[in-house]
DNA sequence: AAAAATACTTGCCTAAAGCAAGCATTTTTT
DNA sequence: AAAAAATGCTTGCTTTAGGCAAGTATTTTT
């Protein structure tokens, strides 16, 4: 396999992860961890999400993920449903508390994007998201 | 400005994001942590850097980063000669062990990159980079 | 009805990282 | 030139993120 390549992804890689960088810290300044916000990212697009699934989407400990719910749902954050059928399970989603929260930690991501492209001209925005959606098409192609 | 267009970014990022965690991941299973192996990679790339100079490249306290140089040094993985003009400074460089370890740590990383991109085929590839070229020069340029 | 599996919880522990005070050394001010 | 301020690094203390493994309740399989 050719060096340059792996090299130039490498590159590209280290630079992109300070792009990604800069725009966690707007959400690391508000007191909520990176796998928490995470959390409410997966309990408000797939509501009635379980811990069991979190855990393979997040790639998180059980035990901490338990803890990290429970933090959430005391603090009115996340709703916690047993279910009827199968008493071991839990479904959660985020409260309206939680949803006016997650909505404010995507404004201050999307407010540290729009910084991230400011200086571009709106063709130019267009063609960042027409290259990022190529090379997503590019590695997710099985 | 266009809401899709950083809604669009936004996702990109979390695609991206999981993409760099794969290949972190092989960094990890090093007993390394990924701020020791940036360290190392300053140091390899800027040898003669600072501690001072180092926090302010990682964003790392300096406490801390103090800590994880003491680490190195212990190990004889990092060198640390102190500056005959100013005794608070120390210059920092890889050792010959640290050289070697750096270089295993990358083939471990580039191997990660070759899975990711095994399903592509050349011409692919060079597209890719392509396009990752486009994208940081569009998010570089002042 | 046991036994095994599943979903979550809890106790204990380690590693990563931050904060703030401290120690030399150098630079600036008076 | 002496005092004060700044700089570069270190050290003590603490917090936080996260893992591991044993435990509990419930459900499924044998």
């Amino acid at each position: 396999m050719a060096k340059e390549v792996i090299e130039k992804i490498r590159e590209f890689n280290r630079f992109y992860t300070s792009v990604i960088g800069v725009t966690n810290d707007h959400i690391l300044q508000s007191n909520y961890s990176l796998t928490e916000v995470r959390v409410m990212y997966e309990a408000y697009y797939s509501p009635g999400i379980t811990a069991r699934q979190l855990t393979s989407i997040l790639q998180v400990d059980e035990g901490y993920l338990s803890r990290l719910i429970a933090k959430l749902v005391k603090q009115k954050i996340v709703l916690k449903k047993q279910s009827k059928e199968d008493k071991r399970i839990y479904a959660l989603e985020l409260s309206e508390k939680g949803k006016q929260l997650f909505s404010d930690l995507n404004k201050r991501s999307s407010e540290a994007i729009a910084t991230l492209i400011e200086h571009l001209t709106v063709g130019e925005r267009q063609e960042l998201v027409r290259l990022q959606d190529s090379i997503k098409a590019l590695l997710i192609k099985k």
